[in-house]
DNA sequence: AAACGAAACAACCGCAAACAA
DNA sequence: CTTGTTTGCGGTTGTTTCGTT
């Protein structure tokens, strides 16, 4: 017994939607409103499925839709209700007057979650990398360090390499600051061609995660402290270089109690080497969806942590209190 | 001007909750 | 209460647009 397909496959249009078709449906909706959507395309004369009607008009054609760029205060709002719900794209549209879901989620993926990677945090925890690590060191004993590194390179490692290759030839050759105000000096050969340079990023990426427990920490560095392969040194660790960076986004220290993850840990990791089973305790936590019974008891979670959000207008909390990202204006 | 790659946007798919009979 | 259907959601994929070489 298979699931019923919403509509004859054969006979449906897919693909763009023509001004046409637009106007058939904007008008039927006009007049009839939405209601049973698998009628609404045979009704309106549309060679389309119900679902795609649906989608055309909740992300496309309702009138009160906003169709401009975001605005600075709407990407605050996502970053920080991301930090506090994770992928839960409807629940922030929701509080975006105008903005959908999916247009929260294309936001998300293509602009905002690169700007808090270009900064150094980790978009799944909203925390600097450098806590990341300092947790791992402190919470985990050291024979798994090697392993939950490895785990989370493998998470991050094509975010990673984008971010590093992309900045490497965006750094002047001369090796002075670059005038971002990190004062972070960059020497590279002119010579140097961007395949070579990606190759050596992921040898220190593999270095890392073949390195012993135990051994050197400092990845990337010599006996002599000086940068193997013509790798950058960057400290990971210093919250003053973060702040500083952070001209729009600023972290204000961890706000979770006991290590425990927030509450929107189940946010997705598409690492290879993430499996779910094993992993960084949040990567465990976000296939937690995958096992039906766990399933359940994880969707009600989710709707105490909704139902604790939102008021029973819709309005959300002022969560300044409990928010950890902060907007410097 | 053409080719290529990256970014942005639009649409589709499958799953599961919600709802109605 | 059960079953079938509809709707909503989040992840993914496909297409278009823009920028760079």
């Amino acid at each position: 017994m298979g699931r019923i397909p919403c509509c004859e496959k054969d006979n449906v249009k897919r693909g763009q939607w023509t001004p046409e078709e637009d106007n058939k449906l904007s008008s039927y909706i006009a007049q009839h409103g939405t209601r049973n959507w698998r009628l609404i395309p045979k009704n309106a004369g549309l060679q389309r499925c119900g679902k795609s009607c649906r989608l055309r008009w909740t992300n496309y054609l309702r009138p009160d839709l906003k169709h401009g760029v975001f605005s600075d205060s709407e990407e605050q709002t996502i970053v920080k209700l991301h930090s506090v719900v994770g992928n839960r794209w409807s629940l922030i549209a929701g509080q975006l007057p105008g903005r959908t879901d999916n247009d929260v989620k294309n936001h998300w993926n293509t602009k905002l979650k690169k700007k808090l990677l270009g900064k150094g945090i980790d978009p799944v925890t909203h925390k600097p990398f450098s806590h990341l690590m300092a947790e791992i060191a402190t919470t985990v004993p050291p024979l798994q360090v090697a392993h939950l590194a490895e785990a989370a390179l493998g998470c991050f490692k094509d975010e990673m390499l984008h971010l590093l290759t992309k900045k490497r030839a965006d750094f002047p050759a001369n090796g002075t600051d670059v005038g971002d105000g990190t004062g972070f000096p960059y020497a590279m050969s002119p010579v140097e061609d961007k395949e070579e340079t990606v190759q050596k990023i992921k040898l220190g990426l593999s270095r890392a995660i073949m390195q012993e427990p135990g051994t050197d920490k400092s990845w990337g560095l010599m006996e002599n402290g000086e940068p193997s392969d013509g790798l950058p040194v960057v400290s990971m660790c210093d919250d003053d270089l973060y702040r500083t960076i952070g001209d729009e986004f600023r972290y204000e220290g961890p706000s979770y109690a006991n290590g425990e993850g927030s509450a929107w840990s189940q946010s997705m990791c598409t690492g290879s080497t993430c499996t779910g089973g094993g992993g960084t305790p949040d990567c465990h936590v976000l296939h937690e969806k995958h096992s039906d019974d766990e399933g359940v008891e994880a969707e009600g979670k989710r709707r105490k942590i909704d139902a604790g959000l939102f008021g029973s207008d819709g309005v959300l909390w002022d969560l300044s209190d409990d928010l950890m990202m902060n907007h410097i204006v």
